[in-house]
DNA sequence: GCAAGGAACCGCCAAA
DNA sequence: CTTTTGGCGGTTCCTT
C-alpha cells in the first residue's frame, strides 16, 4: 500500500457538522485548509482518489443557510451512519445563546461518535458544544479567549487552556476560534501526511486568501499567523487587545525592538506595515461581528478599537471599498435572502 | 472639505 | 566582510 507522511493514502473524510445557529465560517477555514492539501497532494504525487473529501452536515440534508449569510448544499444529516468517517468538525454558535448548545439530537450523536471516528474537533465556541455532551471531561480544552473563563466556570472538570491556539488530547481536538482552526487544521494535516504537505498548504492557503473579494479577504491577516515565526505571540496580542494602544511604538516595545527595527522586520515577514496590518485586523474583526449580526455599528466600532464610527467607516473603505453600512446590509440580506446554487458540498461566500 | 499637527513609513547611513 | 539593528529626517498619509 502507497504511503505518504506514514499514513496510507486511503479518502479520509471530514465532516463539518452544522447546526441551528452555528457559525458557518467556523468551518470555513479549515475545510479551506483540507481542500487545499488534498489537491496539493494530488497535484504532487498524481493520485486519483483525493486523500480528503470535505463534506458539509447539517440537521437535514440539502441546500441550507447559516446564519453568517454563507450558504451551502448538506450532503449528509445528523444522525446518518457513520462508517468510513475520519474526522468530525463542530464550529461555535453565535454568542449569547447558550440554549443552542443543548439539542439533545446533537448532544447524542456526537457521543456515540467516541471509538467510532479518529478525531473530533471543535472550533471556537464549538467547544462548549463537546463540553455538553460530555466530551472533554478530565480532558485539555480551550475556546475563543473571550469565553475562556465561562467554559471554566461551567464545567469544572475541564482543564481549561486559555491561552493555547488549539489543543489536542487523545481523539478530540479543540481551538481558539478561526485563527485557531486554521493552525489546527494545518497541524492535523501535518499529523497525517507530514510538515512539508502542512508548509505548502500554509502558503498556498495565503495566496488564496490573499486574492481579492469579500469574505476571503477577510482572514488574510488570520492565515498570516500561520506564516510568521516572530511575530505570532504579537498577532495573537493584537486580536485580544483592539481596544488597548496599538500604535507602532507600543507595538515595538511588546516586540522587544526599536521602533524603526520593527517596522522593517514585521513589513518583511507580514507583507504589510504594522499601522496597515492592525487596522486590516480591526475591519476583519468588526465584519465578523456584523456578520453575525451585531447591527449597532458604533458598539462594533468601539469594540474593535476604532476611534469613532467615522474611523472605521473610512478603515472599510481603504480595505474593503465599500462602508460598513453597505457590508451590513449585504450580511443581512445574506442571512435572510434567497438560496443560490449550492454547490456540491462545498461552501460560498455571498 | 480644509488646514494644522501628528503618526507612519522608508531610504540612508552608521554602529554592533 | 556580511548581517542585523537603530537613529535621523524627509515625505506621505491620517486624524482632528
Amino acid at each position: 500500500m502507497l504511503t505518504i507522511g506514514g499514513s496510507a493514502l486511503n479518502t479520509k473524510r471530514i465532516i463539518g457538522v452544522t447546526y441551528p445557529g452555528s457559525v458557518l465560517l467556523d468551518l470555513a477555514a479549515p475545510m479551506e485548509v483540507f481542500h487545499f492539501a488534498s489537491d496539493t497532494l494530488c497535484d504532487d504525487a498524481g493520485l486519483t482518489a483525493p486523500p480528503y473529501k470535505v463534506e458539509i452536515w447539517a440537521a437535514q440534508r440539502g441546500p441550507t443557510a447559516s446564519m453568517s449569510g454563507l450558504e451551502f448544499n448538506a450532503t449528509g444529516a445528523i444522525g446518518d451512519d457513520i462508517t468510513g468517517v475520519d474526522t468530525v468538525l463542530v464550529p461555535g454558535a453565535k454568542s449569547g445563546h447558550p440554549e443552542i448548545y443543548r439539542d439533545r439530537r446533537l448532544l447524542d450523536w456526537l457521543q456515540s461518535l467516541v471509538g467510532r471516528v479518529r478525531r473530533i474537533v471543535s472550533v471556537g465556541s464549538g467547544t462548549f458544544v463537546l463540553a455538553e455532551a460530555g466530551l472533554l471531561h478530565g480532558r485539555k480544552a480551550t475556546t475563543h479567549w473571550r469565553d475562556a473563563d465561562l467554559l471554566k466556570r461551567g464545567y469544572s472538570h475541564i482543564s481549561v487552556v486559555k491561552d493555547a491556539l488549539f489543543t489536542k488530547d487523545g481523539a478530540i481536538y479543540t481551538s481558539a476560534g478561526v485563527a485557531g482552526g486554521i493552525d489546527q487544521a494545518l497541524a492535523m494535516v501535518e499529523e497525517d501526511y507530514g510538515r512539508a504537505l502542512s508548509l505548502k498548504v500554509a502558503r498556498r492557503l495565503v495566496i488564496y486568501l490573499r486574492r481579492p473579494g469579500e469574505h476571503t479577504q477577510l482572514s488574510a491577516f488570520l492565515a498570516s499567523q500561520a506564516r510568521t515565526v516572530r511575530f505570532g505571540e504579537l498577532i495573537d496580542w493584537i486580536y485580544r487587545s483592539l481596544r488597548a494602544d496599538l500604535s507602532v511604538p507600543r507595538l515595538a516595545e511588546m516586540a522587544a525592538m526599536s521602533p524603526r527595527n520593527f517596522t522593517r522586520v514585521f513589513s518583511e515577514e507580514l507583507g504589510a506595515p504594522p499601522a496597515e496590518f492592525v487596522r486590516g485586523v480591526r475591519v476583519e474583526v468588526a465584519c465578523r461581528m456584523l456578520a453575525d449580526g451585531h447591527e449597532a455599528l458604533g458598539a462594533v466600532a468601539r469594540e474593535c478599537g476604532f476611534a469613532s464610527e467615522e474611523q472605521m467607516r473610512r478603515a472599510f473603505q481603504a480595505t474593503l471599498k465599500q462602508s460598513p453600512r453597505e457590508f451590513l446590509e449585504r450580511a443581512r440580506a445574506a442571512r435572510h435572502g434567497v438560496l443560490a446554487s449550492a454547490s456540491e458540498g462545498g461552501w460560498a461566500a455571498r
